[in-house]
RNA sequence: GGCUCAGUAGCUCAGCGGUAGAGCAGGGGACUCAUAAGCCCUUGGUCGCGUGUUCAAAUCACGCCUGAGCCA
């Protein structure tokens, strides 16, 4: 059976979950719900990055341990990930003593590697970036560019390093031997232009911190965060009863097929990362696909701005497929996107709720009059309009998918929806049934309630919700959310809507929104 | 300062050398199976600006402007 496997990033939880965070969960659950109907055993890892000096000070700040902060953060994301509808299989926790184990077993292979040695480290030190900065790039009285409001701060001390420099040669061979290895272009372009100015080593251990890991071959420090939290995407393929171990963990899951991430942390896992892998001699991921930044009514989010989109309350209002459909249909994942308030109701009432909704609403009204109930028995002719568009519209979608391009295969199914529409006022079944003609009444009637099956399955690695009530109408006992079909040939084949199988009556499957009054001046 | 990507209808975007396109939104119409949905028609653009190459440029080259980003 073909292994399909992808990680989020370790969402730091120095803060509750945001819509960034949110967006990369929603694309990766629908590249595992994808590779799901494929058959394939799918892996979705997500998780939480614990450690660190910013939720030391952070918890400090709550007046709360670490730990204690950390749990509750953990749970906010879990709360979060249940109403999007993530279907997760591991949840990483780098404070998870196991992890402890895989960070240590790890560092020592890339030590006895003589990849690991000691330095005095002299700069500036940005808390928030967990970063140093150099002294050129500050912002005037020593404010980091990426945190305006934080000073950065004066370090002097003795940290390991790891000789990232000595992976130069191997990298630059790997993306040349792997073109597709970091997604999209423009991220691998300047992932290219980084390395080939020439890489420094850099630090993997902090002085003066208690919250992390100690570094196994000097108490006195911790390691640094970004080093133990890359890790976590290892932890996390271990079997729940297993004694961890590196090599355990590698066994079956690694390496992932692909670490999808936001645009901000692409030097991390595209560089650092496999230069890691490399010196441990482990395998390296396959791919990495940094996905763009969203703003707000075209604007930046910024907590100054007050324009922040919480979540929660976008989650409450709308539901999980709204949402889920509206950010991955309209985003080209790869691309930097807006969401608008405005713009999202329109496009999920026209797509969801007209389209597509109403598709099976009007068809099945029709199938209930005309057809005692029952799917009108099967008709497939070459020639016709939809099937012309259906019959190549699982390959279509795989190849989507394939290429990350969910804005694409959300949008293929969508057309023969609206395909579908334009067709039934075209051969008006109405007329065809004053006229008594059964035969075509009926023909005309499979393809149509075929049409909408087949968009219905493909859209629901992005609608499960919606997918499932839609199916359920047309009379299958699928469903795509707890136990989704696994036979992607079958349901893909234009006519695999049995003849007979009764339908239920209609109701429709998603409602449209209200529009919200909008203030006019 | 160097480099990358983008700038096409109100919005989101496709087109990437041969008479400007789609979806959504706006306007009008005919229909009635339907979630006042769908269908048809329609308004709307000197394709960021300028110069050049070409019989022909949204499409190629150079310069500039604006935005996003990477690096210094």
């Amino acid at each position: 059976m073909a292994r399909f496997s992808v990680t989020t990033p370790l969402y730091y939880v120095n803060a509750r979950p945001h819509i960034g965070s949110a967006y990369t969960t929603m694309a990766a659950d629908a590249l595992a719900r994808f590779a799901r109907l494929r058959g394939d055993q799918v892996l979705l890892v997500t998780g939480t990055d614990e450690h660190g000096q910013k939720i030391q000070r952070t918890a400090q700040e709550r007046g709360v341990a670490p730990q204690v902060h950390c749990d509750e953060m953990v749970r906010e994301f879990q709360a979060l990930w249940e109403k999007l509808n993530i279907r997760w299989q591991r949840f990483s926790r780098t404070t998870d003593p196991r992890h402890g184990v895989i960070v240590r077993e790890f560092f020592q292979k890339v030590w006895e590697r003589g990849d690991i040695y000691l330095h005095q480290q002299q700069g500036w030190y940005c808390v928030a970036c967990e970063e140093f900065k150099d002294e050129r790039e500050l912002l005037p009285g020593q404010f980091c560019p990426l945190h305006p409001h934080l000073q950065v701060e004066w370090r002097d001390e003795p940290n390991y390093f790891f000789r990232l420099s000595r992976y130069q040669a191997q990298l630059e061979d790997l993306y040349q031997s792997q073109p597709d290895f970091i997604q999209p272009e423009t991220r691998r372009n300047e992932v290219l232009k980084f390395v080939s100015q020439g890489l420094a080593d850099f630090s993997i251990s902090r002085l003066n911190l208690d919250w992390g890991f100690p570094v196994p071959v000097d108490p006195n420090q911790v390691i640094y965060v970004w080093f133990d939290a890359l890790l976590g995407y290892v932890t996390a393929l271990l079997e729940v009863e297993e004694e961890p171990s590196l090599t355990q963990a590698v066994k079956t899951w690694w390496p992932v097929d692909v670490h999808l991430i936001g645009k901000d942390i692409l030097r991390f896992h595209a560089v650092y990362w496999p230069a890691m892998l490399l010196s441990a001699e482990l395998p390296l991921p396959k791919c990495i696909f940094a996905h763009g930044f969203l703003t707000k009514d075209g604007q930046k989010m910024s907590k100054s701005l007050g324009n922040i989109i919480d979540p929660f309350h976008l989650v409450a209002e709308y539901g999980s497929d709204a949402l889920r459909y509206y950010f991955l249909k309209e985003i080209e994942l790869g691309k930097d996107g807006d969401f608008n308030e405005e713009r999202f109701i329109q496009t999920v009432n026209a797509d969801l709720a007209n389209d597509l909704g109403n598709l099976l609403n009007r068809t099945l009204k029709l199938v209930h009059k005309y057809c005692d109930g029952k799917v009108p028995p099967v008709n497939v002719l070459p020639d016709d309009p939809l099937r012309l568009l259906g019959q190549d519209l699982g390959a279509q979608v795989a190849e989507a998918y394939q290429h990350f391009a969910l804005h694409r295969a959300c949008g293929l199914p969508l057309a023969l929806a609206q395909r579908a529409n334009k067709w039934i006022d075209e051969q008006a079944p109405w007329q065809l049934a004053k006229t008594g003609a059964q035969a075509d009444l009926e023909a005309v009637l499979y393809r149509l309630l075929e049409a909408v099956r087949l968009a219905a399955y493909l859209l629901s690695p992005v609608i499960p919700q919606t997918s499932t009530r839609i199916y359920q109408q047309l009379g299958y006992g699928v469903d795509f959310d707890q136990n989704p079909p696994s036979d992607y040939d079958q349901h893909t084949r234009w006519g695999a809507l049995p003849a007979g199988q009764p339908v239920a009556e209609p109701e429709p499957v998603f409602a449209r929104i209200g529009v919200p009054k909008v203030i006019k001046s």
